[in-house]
DNA sequence: TAAAAATACTCCATAGGTATTTTAT
DNA sequence: ATAAAATACCTATGGAGTATTTTTA
């Protein structure tokens, strides 16, 4: 099946005439013939009757038409769709914690946040410690929320991903570095408490 | 588009490496390669993470997994529906009748049927006396009701067309021939009463 | 008889294959 | 060091074009 046999096949159903359609797809008489039959026997049916002059429509034709007229409003849609879901998941500040601190410390902590910084959307992974890591270092997180750890600590600094202390022993590693290597997103503990920006 | 893109997707999805879906979709690792970028140029999206081992999908690729799914299967059914389309057509008798008779005497007379034989589905198309006949020379109908007229009778007759006295001078011609030139379908007016048989 | 669709045949562009390099763990 | 993806280049097949025949009204 291809895609474009739909709009062949709708360019004939309004023409009614191959030569006609053939010219508004841009193809010749026969190349279009061609494609018409071979949608007819992918379907396993004929669309049209040639039989008469004009050409008609058959009753599978009839409906195969809105078929066809959904089918590529559905394929074209998908573009749009696709970047509208990049989008959006790009505008969303990606976090990875630590089981513990997903459910004890952040929740408090981002409702500590609302009154100062306006957040926007916001997605939470927890997993287990190395796994956190592994999402940074990949660039699927902008934020690792965790208790301290030397070998993190260490790794990450090595790597050139700031961290900065938030309170007891809880720190906020930092990625996404621009092409400039300039941090994208960071995170102050300015004057007790984190305002969050981008 | 392609649809067999689709197809590819969901089996790099699925296996999380090109060499082995390329596999799956017989197809060498360097096809496979380009198809997915295809697809992924025509989204105007990336759908995997290449910088990883194995490969992972994007936010949107895990999206694009459910709509891949869903058009595909879409797809798959058109032959299917379009065969049930046509057996549904090819089993249900078509009528034609000039306006006066599909609204008068057509009714009753189907009424006047059902005791004595099952009639399956119908279809009846109401038109003028020429058009019916241009329907039935096309096949579009298998049966037209109309008055004695002249013209037609002749016309029908001579393309081997029978006809029958129904009541008053109303007749149904009999058409659909089959490849040895018997009737397929045919209409008797015994005992005063005419039972329809196929 | 004229207009349109089907057929026969040729040719070329695109899509796939092979060999190799680059990349990531 | 190894397994996997990307790149470069070549090849071949499917699909489009041209010319012609067949059909329908």
């Amino acid at each position: 099946m291809n895609i474009s046999w739909l709009e062949d096949f709708l360019a004939l159903a309004f023409t009614k005439n191959f030569s006609r359609a053939a010219d508004l797809c841009h193809m010749t008489q026969p190349a279009f013939g061609r494609r018409i039959k071979a949608l007819e026997e992918w379907l396993g049916t004929s669309l049209f009757d040639r039989g008469t002059q004009p050409i008609t429509l058959t009753e599978t034709g009839e409906w195969f038409r809105k078929v066809a007229q959904d089918l590529l409003a559905q394929v074209a849609r998908l573009p749009v769709e696709a970047r509208a879901v990049e989008e959006s998941w790009a505008t969303t500040l990606q976090f990875a914690a630590t089981h513990t601190l997903s459910f004890s410390f952040m929740p408090n902590w981002l409702r500590s946040l609302e009154p100062r910084v306006s957040v926007g959307a916001i997605q939470c992974v927890s997993d287990m410690l190395q796994r956190c890591e592994a999402l940074m270092l990949q660039g699927k997180v902008q934020f690792v929320l965790c208790h301290t750890h030397p070998h993190i600590h260490g790794q990450l600094e090595a790597a050139g991903y700031p961290s900065i202390q938030l309170g007891n022993d809880i720190f906020i590693p930092v990625s996404s570095a621009d092409d400039q290597g300039q941090p994208l997103h960071y995170v102050t503990s300015a004057d007790g408490g984190p305002p969050l920006s981008q």
